[in-house]
DNA sequence: TATTCTTGCTAATACGTATTAGCAAGTTGA
DNA sequence: TCAACTTGCTAATACGTATTAGCAAGAATA
């Protein structure tokens, strides 16, 4: 057995059988029909493929499909989680289950070893398109880099919402505001009727709108609402929420939430005090302190991250911009007003 | 949104640039000098290119065999975690840090349906030639899969011993019979001298090992060594051991060390009976059941494969096949023997 | 002034396969 | 007998990149 060449070839194969390469190919793809190769000529080449054992080279093959049946999954932080209570997992564990299901292989960027940070998120969209495309997860202060990303018609959807002027950032997101005013409803059928916002409430969409769905539905039910910043002692904002009858708690953030409960539980004012965590109040909680609140439905996030993204990728006609709505989580932390 | 063409190819960025496709592949590839291409059109292109944010199509790169600075990771069963104690985790934390540090993006195949509980790593085939070399975790019985690999000459490395006859099979994996051996001593230091083995000892040579490091450090010391296959219910195999004058279970399977410790613990037989877990001891240990054994080192493995693979890859010389010792855990579940 | 050298680039081709258009020879129909 | 049709195949081209050979224009040399 000469092997002078590397690899077994059509070529090869068309020379030892008498025929064209083309006809080799059209055999093997079951193009022999419509290209009405006599079954002499069919028995002949397969004979020659099984005798040498002749397999396509798969790279070849794919060449001249479309895309590369990848999808490029885009953090700014290292996606394997030290910590145990773990941002990424969720959306990872959708996005690869749904990718599974499309039969797309995911990229993941790691960021590189250079120091600064700005070559280092450059060094690593400079590696973007190598993904037929591409879901950008976390940081919100990325806009105008996503925006230009879809200025160059790259394929991409973020998970998070981003508005922007341009209007056609691709976005799976959470519906904080219907979450957030039902569970405002929810604080006033139990009888509370002077809240306490805890957070900014500004920057990010997904905190406007949390403020948004808070503030709206406090006006609506005609009920009291104040905000605070969120502070360094849980105590000072329990004061203060005391001081000035509030009943419930709304945390933006839910470790913040938790902080609180903590305070409050120690304090036994559970009783007088709710507390509403607006965001992780499943994940964050312990067995022994079960936060009230919602939490966002992040591999179902993820899951429809890969459905749009494959649809913009194929170009199927696709809803861009869609926000799920999170799932509400009955704790122990919020109850009945006290009378 | 322009989304005219699919992909950007080196051609679009030569028309931009106004040069040739061919001066284009030059630059990229380091072929500038040889070809003599002046400063300014080397920046001229590096611009468009920067603004385009284009990269080679991994496929056709792969055809001329070049790398592409991707290394694939396969696992028989999706890799993110719905169970809390997770297996996959810390060997892509590993892997992911390593992979960062050398450079390189991470190829995860997922497309590959699970079939019967399984994904099939022949399937895979015509994708794993996308990375450059790839990492497989997990599953001791696909030797021949893994050899049919080797044979093709594609880099890989498997995380998890694999022995077979040609003996060229790339891995990483743990030194189960040292440690072993270590525990055993250990055990006789605190006085006992009648051990039982609770496991197969076959299959897998993860198994194998536990099997010979135990009963070769038994011989050795002059100790009484029995084994009993894994029951469904602890109680039988507490019993068996006592009714046999054994003082300590060396247990396969770290899950059965859990549940017998437990039972131990409940009839409050600690002081007489010793557990050992010869895996997973500190993983899967809780607060208040810390196990005594020994823990994987997943993410040292995950580090150490990558440099393996990236070595081979790279055609630098490597010690292909390593076993990392695993660290032992002093948990509250190994004692002296009771007088 | 003719020759050689250098510079800066491009044309052409290869890689291995898939696919479309179409050719030559034979067959059928009128 | 000429057109239309069928049969059985091939030529040509595309995919996107890498690489080699070599061309044109100017500079240096003899």
């Amino acid at each position: 057995m000469a092997r002078t060449k590397g690899r077994l070839t059509q070529r090869d194969i068309a020379k030892l059988a008498g025929v064209s390469q083309a006809a080799v190919s059209l055999i093997l793809n079951g193009g022999a029909e419509q290209a009405r190769l006599s079954a002499e000529t069919r028995e002949r080449v397969m004979a020659v493929i099984q005798g040498t054992g002749y397999v396509a080279d798969p790279l070849a093959r794919q060449m001249h499909k479309k895309g590369n049946q990848l999808l490029g999954v885009f953090t700014y932080e290292p996606v394997f989680p030290n910590a145990q209570a773990d941002f990424y997992t969720p959306f990872l564990l959708g996005i690869e289950e749904e990718a599974e299901r499309l039969g797309y292989d995911l990229l993941l960027f790691t960021s590189t070893p250079v120091e600064d940070g700005r070559r280092k998120l450059f060094r690593k969209e400079s590696r973007l398109r190598l993904a037929d495309g591409c879901i950008v997860i976390g940081r919100e202060q990325d806009r105008d880099e996503l925006a230009k990303l879809a200025a160059g018609g790259y394929p991409f959807v973020a998970i998070g919402r981003r508005d922007d002027n341009s209007g056609e950032i691709p976005y799976v997101g959470a519906d904080y505001l219907t979450v957030t005013r039902d569970l405002v409803r929810r604080a006033h059928e139990l009888g509370h009727v002077h809240l306490l916002y805890v957070g900014d409430g500004t920057g990010a969409e997904s905190l406007i709108d949390r403020w948004q769905g808070f503030s709206e539905t406090v006006a609506t039910l005609g009920l009291t609402g104040d905000r605070t910043a969120p502070m360094v002692e849980p105590s000072t904002i329990i004061e203060r929420a005391l001081a000035s009858g509030a009943t419930v708690l709304f945390c933006e953030v839910a470790s913040d939430a938790l902080a609180l409960a903590r305070e409050v539980d120690a304090r036994r004012l559970g009783a007088r005090l709710s507390v509403v965590a607006m965001g992780s109040a499943a994940s964050l909680s312990l067995p022994s302190l079960r936060l009230s609140g919602f939490e966002l439905p992040r591999e179902e996030m993820g899951r429809q991250a890969v459905r749009t993204l494959s649809a913009i990728i194929e170009n199927r006609s696709v809803e861009r911009q869609i926000l799920l709505r999170p799932n509400t989580v009955d704790g122990q932390t919020l109850g009945k007003r006290e009378q």
